[in-house]
DNA sequence: GATGAATGAGGATTCATTCAT
DNA sequence: AATGAATGAATCCTCATTCAT
């Protein structure tokens, strides 16, 4: 609202708080499903750790599903910010590969709650066409996709399908954070990170194996 | 029961029956289960799929959630004895690794739904110390770590520590089996195993690029 | 059957077995629901209990209704045939009372489970006309109000009228068996009737108060 | 409140209308556990009949054995008042007890429901340690022994132990009123507290009989 | 006759959602 | 706007009874 906008009469809507309270809601109600499970969360639980009564939850989210998937979608959008903000400014291409492997771990550990709303997204709405995650995944592919055929066409990257980079090195991230979390490793981001990328970049195997193997193939 | 054998009188137990019964139960459950969802399921409706009456389900299992449960471990004892099956007379340790892998991706598609009951578990029952699939991997680990430790020594293996090779690959399957479900992706396995594996054995990065980062790392 | 009936052909139908087992079945029966109650009493364990099949108990009771009831009416049988044994030789009737007084507390010491019997009776069985117990009552009453007749016209008793008597006695003792039950008292019934007698027949104030009432109720 | 505090935001609790809702709840809740007994009763069926959802009942009371046992210990409390309230201002102490009986009476000619109750609470609840009329009985017994010894020492009652005075007193109340009710007895409580404590202050012998039977005790 | 496998009606309880205050 | 009292649909589980063997 500019200085010359006319004021309306009355009360104004106070916007920023509305979109505050919505916030609050969504994190308290984050951790309390984390904690609890979908079907075994009470909205009034939610609304006690926030100490409001459980009508004004629904003053902002017209039911518990709503509500969930809210809390699933600003955990997506968020992890995205973070890996954004992290990579934005690492000029080497595999550098920001490696820079965002180490994003996305360290945003699961500082949100171990969004692993298990993951879970339980897909656990009780069967329906939605795609979790969250794989829609946010697959809508921010692009500049993903143009980085690796870049490196590929500098010879930095082996020329494998861009796909099969893409998700195997995905999978492998995904399969991370699943693994840390239910079997409560507790490895910190750096460190795994650093492990994930030897392996990905160099493959477990010698050089002695690898000439081996690549002799073999050729016979 | 020769025929000099007094008969006991009334009905005769059905061992037989119990568990093949028992068996069939599991069966439907883990496809209703995997359909609705654990919240979501009425035990009726297994009972329905059957053809036999609710009671009759628990009779064999003491409340849905045992039922739930029992499905999940079955699954992941399948899933072990296919394994164990298919890669048992693999001779080189690699290809035994190359071997399992297939296996493993392979029994996923074949039962997708058990990737539901993984969910679901972890989803609902937060209290399980570990889900079962982890409690598997953990007990069953010891004689891959073996195989490994045997590469290694054998020269065949980049020597990095046991745990880092295993966690990483066993992270990337699990990964791989979830994205696969929750994108619905639908890769033949066999295909999809190779990908896995040549980025597994030889990494992404193209052999200048190891020189480089190599020659990099040392000043 | 006397030795002159011709014996009919094939396997005489075992009477005594028939109502031998009935009366196993009843025992346990009695137990069990007397431990757990009416509703919380399963069939099965009645069956477990006696070591046979639950078809077995419905083999000769229709119902667990009919199976309860059954239960109550043989107790209160039993009490009678209790009562009239221990009562029948005693020549003097106020002796005879006293006798009936004490048999009858000696009884539900022993069949202390007889006590729950009755309440789950009651509590069940609301249609029933009148519990057993006060059916038994009512026709087992004739030859009590005699001997309370004869006693008035002999001067021995004082001249109230008999269904006050008996009202106030019968009372007195079934409240008593009550009280000791839930209670938990554990008075020897010999004791008990003792006190019971002695408040009975001398009531309870001291000949000095009985002359002042009798003093005031005159003016 | 005065003008100048701040209303809190919302609908304010009525702290009133708890607890008359849940008077009112008991209320129903005895009538309707009297009519059908415990196990037959459908808390539907009490909410109906108040006019409320069944939620609203499970709002005041956790568990219908909860309500249950709050009708009885209701009845238990008001049986005490009343008898309070009709002794308090009686000067001597025998017509105390007197009137103390007929209260007693009269309370449950009123309240014919809760003698269903006891016996529910009874034959339902097994594992309270004691029901909540005995309970009472021995919280609120000690007034009346003292009572009792008073009359003793003044030479109005005989000497016998205070406890066979109260215990004789007492079981026969409770198995009168167990008796009305189970045989359907409509006695006017006066004309039965007359003639129970006709029999408990004189006894029903004779003068005669009483020393001819003192005169063969000597001997 | 005896047995126990199968059944399904019945009932307690929970909790998302509504709406009067 | 905010609240929390009220609601009733939804669902697990039990167990008396039946009946094939």
């Amino acid at each position: 609202m500019t200085a010359l906008s006319k004021r309306p009469p009355g009360r104004p809507k106070d916007e920023a708080l509305q979109s505050r309270r919505q916030e609050e809601i969504l994190s308290a109600a984050t951790r309390v499903f984390a904690e609890s499970g979908y079907p075994n969360t009470d909205v009034q639980v939610i609304a006690d750790r926030l100490g409001v009564g459980k009508g004004t939850v629904y003053r902002y989210f017209p039911s518990k599903r709503e509500l969930f998937l809210a809390a699933v979608d600003r955990g997506v959008r968020r992890l995205h910010e973070r890996v954004e903000a992290d990579t934005a400014n690492v000029p080497d291409p595999i550098d920001r590969i490696a820079q965002a492997i180490h994003s996305y771990l360290a945003f699961f550990a500082d949100n171990r709650e969004l692993v298990e709303l993951f879970i339980q997204e897909r656990a009780e709405f069967k329906d939605r066409k795609q979790p969250a995650y794989f829609e946010q995944r697959a809508a921010a592919g692009g500049p993903w996709e143009a980085l690796l055929r870049g490196l590929i066409a500098a010879g930095r990257l082996r020329d494998l399908p861009v796909n099969q980079l893409r998700d195997v090195t995905s999978d492998l991230l995904y399969g991370t954070i699943f693994a840390n979390h239910f079997a409560r490793r507790d490895t910190p981001p750096r460190a795994q990170a650093e492990r994930i990328l030897d392996v990905v970049f160099h493959g477990i195997l010698t050089d002695t194996e690898r000439r081996r193997r690549a002799g073999a193939a050729e016979r």
